[in-house]
DNA sequence: CAGTGGTCTAGACCACTTC
DNA sequence: AAGTGGTCTAGACCACTGA
């Protein structure tokens, strides 16, 4: 835990339990450099954190200000998830999770996983396809391939549960970014009969995703196919 | 023009025009340093911004790497897009944009409204509802609120071109900040219609959007519906 | 062990906002 | 004019990677 990650932890705290209210002004920063006991850098660092995470703004010459955010937002854990990586298993922590596996083999990468994996168009890839159940209701279908070279040991037990506590947890590795693409189609057939939608009735939100290790390996290429009423997807850009 | 903002565009440059090349190593932090004649903490601020547009990697020990993106987020456009906030109107430059303006009045803001724009119930807010067209085909149908006291002078002829660009070009106004949410939904009948969607063909895209200026104020809450084979929505994320 | 990025200090000066 | 955040310097020491 460095200084600039509990100094952040310690100030989104104090906004989500009210003692930042929202529209205030927050001590000005050598104030905060006080309170810490720490440089300037440091505490910015901690600001910039909370910035990127859309919860306050600063102004130059004015101060720094507690975003006023209401809705689905105001959450801290929707807010919090849709920057995290700990899957769809930790996403929906405190329920019960259950993945019904439709598909789980090795096959050569077709062209556009191998491009995206960067692995060789004759190797051999991870695919998974399942479909998984909160609290027994359907929620996603996942389509999902790995490179096997370093991502080993994966068996019907670990897709049947959470691969990203196997890969974090068992394999060590760490999971440092993901690019992703949302956009909203109409779910096949099988589709249908796996996320229980009757025809017509609503559509998918597709999340596309390469995620990558924090030794820049790329260790997934996943299409996650959601039931409309079951998904949001949620960012804050900053310019 | 600051010194971390044009070393940040000169790597990009680099990487872009193929001198720094996929899943090849930069010049080490110091080396740069010499390189454009700065400190060790103004290079660190070109390369985080880098690493947040997801075009780098650093590896403590090892290097900085530059990410092997391919598909879609291989256009230096469109990554650069998602993160900015130009408007519909600036996304699409070079092409033939027009809107078609459906309603345009000011109206007592509807409560959640009301919420999400920080105003009191009895407000008056500004009500435009569009639908825009890229090369005469139909791409969107935009939902938009604004508060009435300082986006002042909105008239027809704003409404009918962009938005952005007035608030931005004429009221002088910095937009900096946005939290957005995506997910799929059906069209209505109405949506249909405005978007040349035939019955059960296709579901839409919908983003809504609050808006921030850098003064922390809230100018803009809309909900934008797209034609799911016009639009994708890009993030990246990092840890 | 050498190379490299991560965290942190203790300042300085500037640009902007607000009064 | 005073307050406040934005940019920048010239270092230091540490943690981790890879040979």
């Amino acid at each position: 835990m460095f200084k600039y990650e509990s100094i952040a932890a310690d100030i989104q705290n104090k906004i989500y339990s009210g003692v930042y209210q929202a529209d205030t002004k927050l001590p000005q920063e050598t104030a905060l450099c006080r309170l810490y006991n720490v440089s300037r850098i440091t505490v910015r660092e901690a600001l910039d954190h909370l910035v990127r995470q859309g919860l306050i703004t600063r102004r130059r010459g004015a101060g720094t200000y507690v975003k006023p955010i209401v809705g689905e937002n105001l959450c801290p854990r929707l807010l919090a998830m849709s920057q995290q990586f700990g899957g769809f298993t930790s996403d929906m922590k405190g329920r019960n999770v259950r993945s019904q596996v439709h598909e789980f083999t090795l096959l050569r990468a077709p062209e556009k996983v191998a491009e995206k994996l960067q692995v060789s168009n004759d190797a051999f890839v991870c695919y998974i396809c399942r479909t998984r159940f909160v609290d027994d209701a359907p929620y996603v279908v996942e389509y999902t391939y790995m490179p096997t070279d370093f991502i080993s040991g994966i068996t019907q037990e670990v897709v049947s549960h959470s691969i990203y506590a196997y890969i974090e947890g068992t394999l060590k590795l760490n999971i440092k970014s993901a690019h992703r693409s949302a956009r909203a189609d109409l779910p096949t057939e099988q589709e249908q009969k796996w996320l229980q939608i009757k025809k017509g009735e609503m559509p998918v939100l597709e999340i596309e995703q390469t995620a990558y290790l924090d030794d820049g390996r790329i260790f997934e290429y996943s299409k996650a196919r959601h039931r409309a009423d079951c998904f949001t997807l949620h960012t804050v850009s900053v310019r």
